[in-house]
RNA sequence: GGGAGCAUAGCUCAGUUGGUUCAGAGCAUCUGCCUUACAAGCAGAGGGUCCGCGGUUCGAACCCGUGUGCUCCCA
């Protein structure tokens, strides 16, 4: 059949999907092979791969399909997470506008249903993504955190932590997210420089007529609230104030001054109103000098009954009453705009409300020091290594207790109950906790109505995929955990990384990976942030069907360097496409060559050059050996440079066009088969990388038993240094001759003959016959002068004088040589000084002093060329 | 406020232990070619104060100090 023009992309894609799916190339069983385990960082469910995945998922491909070619038995398990908060809302928000239904209306057990058949319906969308993009996750394993038994297994190990005295409850300063009306982690608050209002705000001293003291404060809402106010004691301008109280404005509540070093004697006016309810420090100092809370908000951010004002309005239209307010009594004595920092729930984005509450803890102490040192002793490598280490250590030297507690219903609903006296009771179910409290049947018992956090599933996503923790004796769990390589988004370094490893550590005993490789984000081609709001983050499936999936993955892949950020250009897709086309064209090529009347008759083939042949393979085994220690580091971006050039220009431009016939001639048959030996092994590397090109070019290449995903790569040998620089050798001869014939406007097609000046005659035995064909010359004579006129070519301490039919300009000639000579000169010069200078030749290394001595007899040597050929050129 | 990282060609980045013609690659640009695989191509070329300043050294893109700018993390 005759192959279309370009590379058809879709057309593979939809038929090899299909095959490697029928033949089940990518399901993994145990055997007796070295496993290679992935495991994929949970997508949310609710939503789409973003580029950031599409970095992710096409990076561990690579390393997936890299290895699986390379002998090992490789499993990737797919999966995504339940993704509490956003999925909750977009399942209230569905019943709303769908159904008409409120989440208060349901019971939990009904809005658990409607939460499974909206994660049914949408959370497909991720799995269609992965698999177009040709992703070879084994898809008999797709995991889920709210599979019934991952949800086993993650109450098993709240129980086995608080049994353990490891998990907590109590009541605590926490992140309350006033829309999704839950607790969040410190993790889950993102923090935005803001220009903020600093209000100066009157307080009336007890007992005093008409006596105030100002005070700043950004939170004027939360005025109402306040049961102190406090100074320096070594500030004097306060001195006044000991032992004396002031009132509250609009509530006229008596609060006492009190003295601490805390205050900042230069912020504001030096003097604070302390809130406990509503402000971590305030919190504090109110435990340190007993005071009272006075919770002024309600969960949904609007005021309470106990704010006494403005109650049930919200949080921010309640600053403005209160302003609108103190400025009619004359208490407000001025605004002043400042930078401050607020808190936004990463789910909601709402401002994030600081608020005491009795919440689930996890001591993270004992958890963090083995995770710590885990990493810091390298049994856990991070790549890029120096980028992030200082971060982890960071973390885990200063981790705080985890919240993980939500007040939510889509989720692992939290294993305690409660008796009527508000003890606390927890077990896996509730017969485990009458049996291990020893309670009678007819002992009432009340479940907790919370979820736990998300990321308190997924930090045991390593372990029980393979049921792990639920089954731990099983063969999958031995054989594949722990896992090999994470790969994952640096901005959930602590979220999961670190987490991960602490629940590996502590619920299998073993680490749950060895190498974490981090990948940048993905920002546009201006440097900005991909979101949502900016719109500027394509839709994957629209860019697969644009450019294909091969040329994404391309493009994605060649512009990333490990760990740094992405600057995501189209451009780079485009690359991809021309790239996918010139592999297309060489396969064109060679096929044609097959199809040659004369294809397979010995006598009548060309004699094949043997040097191209020889170099190429040596070419092709250096490069491979570079492709796989890189691959190694995890330099995935360099070596797909290294392929690109190695299949671009060593093979097409230089390879296929040595070998390549003349007009008419057909090609050797031995050349033939090497080239195709040649060809499948640049598949084979490449493969990785863009899987469905160079499995639809594999097939088409020769008949074959099975697909290039499942083939075993050939892996490189040695290469002769010796061959590599005879090759770089005739390309810089072609190269100079083509440049001069370019400069002297000499057409490619007039032919030429070469009188070459040379003391290595030898050397041109076996490249001459090339140098004649690529550069249209018809004779190469040696260490003869021409009679005619000629174009002088320098290359290296060679010289080479082409004679033509064309008249030749000696003045450009002369210009050329004159600056090549001048550069020469002034090399030659610094090498000189470096070799005069005695401390040089004294203490430099040996080898250093011989190297620049042979750079200046190299540099003589051209230097005398060059004199040579302008001293010809006068005459 | 604390910490980390980065700064090399128009853009994105390599540059290993300080020393090989070390100042590189890809993309973009320019010149010439519609040469029977590919114009989505071929053959060439131009392009840099290695962020500034100071130091160490026989020798610095690389090491040290300092300044400036950008990015990220933490409070």
């Amino acid at each position: 059949m005759e192959l279309s023009k370009n590379f058809e992309p879709a057309r593979a894609e939809e038929k090899w999907t299909e095959i490697w799916k029928q033949k089940g190339y990518f399901s993994s069983v145990p055997d007796e092979r070295t496993p290679y385990t992935l495991v994929i960082p949970p997508p949310n469910v609710t939503g789409v791969l973003h580029m950031g995945h599409t970095l992710n998922e096409t990076v561990q491909d690579i390393l997936a399909r890299h290895a699986r070619m390379n002998g090992y038995n490789v499993c990737w398990v797919p999966g995504s997470d339940h993704a509490s908060i956003a999925t909750e809302a977009r399942v209230v928000d569905m019943l709303k506008r769908e159904k008409g239904i409120q989440k208060k209306d349901l019971s939990r057990e009904e809005f658990l249903k409607y939460a499974f058949e909206w994660k049914e319906k949408y959370g497909g969308i991720i799995y269609k993504q992965i698999e177009r993009l040709g992703c070879s996750v084994d898809w008999n394993r797709v995991s889920f955190t709210m599979d019934k038994e991952y949800y086993a297994a993650v109450i098993k190990v709240f129980v086995e932590l608080y049994r353990q005295g490891l998990i907590y409850r109590g009541a605590r300063m926490i992140n309350w997210d006033t829309v999704a009306k839950t607790a969040l982690s410190d993790e889950e608050v993102e923090y935005k420089d803001v220009q903020g209002t600093l209000y100066y705000i009157k307080y009336r001293i007890a007992g005093e007529k008409d006596k105030f003291i100002t005070i700043a404060t950004q939170r004027p809402e939360t005025i109402m609230g306040d049961v102190a106010v406090c100074a320096n004691p070594s500030d004097e301008r306060f001195g006044f104030l000991k032992n004396k109280s002031v009132l509250i404005p609009m509530v006229n509540r008596e609060v006492p001054v009190i003295f601490d070093d805390y205050v900042d004697k230069s912020f504001g006016t030096g003097i604070l109103k302390i809130t406990p309810a509503h402000d971590i420090n305030d919190f504090n100092l109110g435990l340190k000098y007993n005071l009272p809370v006075i919770d002024t908000l309600n969960d949904d951010g609007t005021l309470s009954e106990k704010a006494k004002v403005f109650v049930g309005m919200d949080r921010f239209e309640a600053r403005e009453k209160v302003i609108e307010k103190l400025k009619s009594e004359g208490l407000l004595v001025k605004e002043e705009s400042y930078e401050t920092r607020i808190g936004y729930s990463q789910r909601t984005h709402s401002v994030v409300e600081p608020r005491i509450s009795t919440q689930w803890f996890v001591k993270m102490k004992e958890l963090a020091d083995p995770a710590l040192k885990e990493v810091m002793d390298g049994n856990i490598k991070i790549h890029p290594h120096e980028k992030f280490i200082a971060t982890y250590q960071y973390w885990l030297e200063n981790v705080k207790d985890w919240c993980i507690s939500r007040q939510l219903w889509w989720g692992q609903q939290i294993p305690a109950w409660y008796d009527k006296d508000g003890n606390i009771y927890v077990g896996e179910n509730i017969e485990d906790v009458r049996n291990h409290y020893r309670l009678e049947k007819t002992f009432s018992l009340r479940q907790d109505e919370d979820v736990l956090d998300t990321w308190f599933s997924s930090w045991l996503w390593p372990i029980e995929v393979f049921k792990g923790i639920t089954d731990p004796e099983n063969n999958d769990f031995k054989y594949y955990y722990p896992t090999t390589t994470l790969v994952t988004g640096q901005d959930i370094i602590f979220f999961w990384v670190a987490r991960m490893i602490m629940a590996g550590l502590r619920f299998t005993g073993k680490k749950p990976f060895s190498d974490v490789y981090f990948t940048g984000m993905v920002r546009d081609n201006l440097g900005r942030k991909m979101s949502k709001s900016l719109g500027n983050s394509p839709d994957l499936l629209k860019l697969i069907d644009e450019y294909g999936a091969d040329a994404v993955r391309f493009g994605i892949m060649i512009s990333s360097p490990a760990g740094n950020d992405l600057l995501f250009d189209e451009a780079s897709l485009e690359q991809g496409i021309h790239f996918n086309n010139k592999i297309w064209n060489a396969l064109r090529l060679i096929k044609m060559w097959s199809s040659h009347e004369d294809f397979n008759k010995k006598k009548d083939a060309e004699k094949g050059d043997p040097f191209a042949i020889e170099w190429f393979g040596n070419r092709l085994n250096e490069a491979q050996n570079e492709v796989e220690k890189l691959i190694e580091n995890f330099k995935l971006s360099e070596a797909l440079k290294v392929i690109y050039s190695l299949i671009w220009d060593d093979f097409c431009s230089w390879y296929l066009e040595w070998i390549k016939p003349s007009f008419g001639s057909a090609i050797s048959k031995d050349v033939y088969d090497e080239t195709v030996v040649f060809f499948d092994r640049l598949l084979q590397i490449l493969h990785p990388y863009m899987p469905f090109i160079t499995e639809e070019i594999y097939s088409e290449l020769k008949k074959r038993d099975s697909a290039l995903s499942v083939a075993q790569t050939i892996p490189p040998s040695g290469f002769e240094k010796d061959i590599l620089k005879r090759g770089n050798h005739l390309k810089d001869l072609i190269s100079s001759i083509r440049d001069a014939r370019n400069k002297f406007n000499l057409p490619q097609k007039e032919s030429v003959q070469l009188y070459v000046h040379t003391d290595n005659e030898k050397a041109f035995a076996s490249i001459g016959q090339l140098l004649k064909k690529q550069v249209h010359a018809d004779d190469l004579f040696f260490n003869h002068e021409p009679e005619e006129n000629s174009i002088q070519v320098v290359c290296g301490t060679e010289k080479i004088l082409m004679v033509t039919g064309v008249e030749v300009d000696t003045g450009k000639q002369r210009e050329q040589l004159e600056k090549d000579l001048s550069y020469l000169r002034g090399f030659l010069k610094s090498v000189e000084k470096k070799l005069s200078n005695e401390r040089f030749v004294q203490n430099a290394k040996p080898e250093i002093v011989e190297l620049e001595k042979k750079k200046q007899s190299d540099a003589m040597d051209k230097i005398k060329v060059l004199e040579q050929s302008l001293e010809s050129l006068k005459n």
